[in-house]
DNA sequence: GCGTCATTTAGATATTTGTCTAAATATCTA
DNA sequence: TAGATATTTAGACAAATATCTAAATGACGC
């Protein structure tokens, strides 16, 4: 588990927003930028840290390329930014 | 709320290092330093992005500066983390 | 196959960041 | 008050990062 990768991919303002956007369900890379202002390429860059930190995942449909959450994922970053704080997890608070 | 203070101070080992360091309860800077081979400057400038994102809190005990964490600001912090996922936390999981 | 659209890769550049050394500030003790 | 210890501040520098433009790759429809 590449914990610094996720630290490091959550740390830039435009991937954290990129997550958010794929909250509502999956969205080709374009649909995506079409939200910021910023070009294509460094869109693509941002998608490579985010995949790398394995918080991504990606799907080519046909000329698109589509990105969605790695949901399976959240638990473990949950686990980890818990694990820096004193917090003894409730017993109550599986999901 | 700097949400982006936060992310940006989570996002380097060194300083998430100092964060669990802090877990067994408030140590002076010098205390804290032991563990990393990196100068007492460095330190410090950890220490001031630590505190930027008010993770952690100082207080100087005579000769010595001591930091502990924020403990209040750990609900927001894992919330601002949750917040980034498509999970509901479940009735049972407050803490 | 060609032109077009969607996305990534390569290479360049400016900014940010982590680290250092040296100097400043604050506190203690003799 | 002088010297020692603890920490921060200032300034410099190298490495990492976010962005751009231009070119490459892949897939579609004619």
């Amino acid at each position: 588990m590449k914990q610094q990768a996720v630290f490091r991919a959550l740390a830039d303002p435009t991937r954290r927003a990129i997550l958010k956007r794929l909250q509502g369900g999956a969205l080709s890379a374009g649909d995506i930028g079409a939200a910021f202002d910023i070009t294509p390429a460094s869109l693509s860059h941002h998608f490579a840290v985010l995949k790398q930190a394995d918080l991504v995942r990606t799907e080519r449909r046909g000329q698109y390329i589509v990105y969605s959450l790695n949901s399976t994922l959240m638990e473990d970053v949950a686990r980890m930014v818990m694990d820096l704080f004193p917090i003894q997890p409730s017993k109550g608070s599986k999901r």
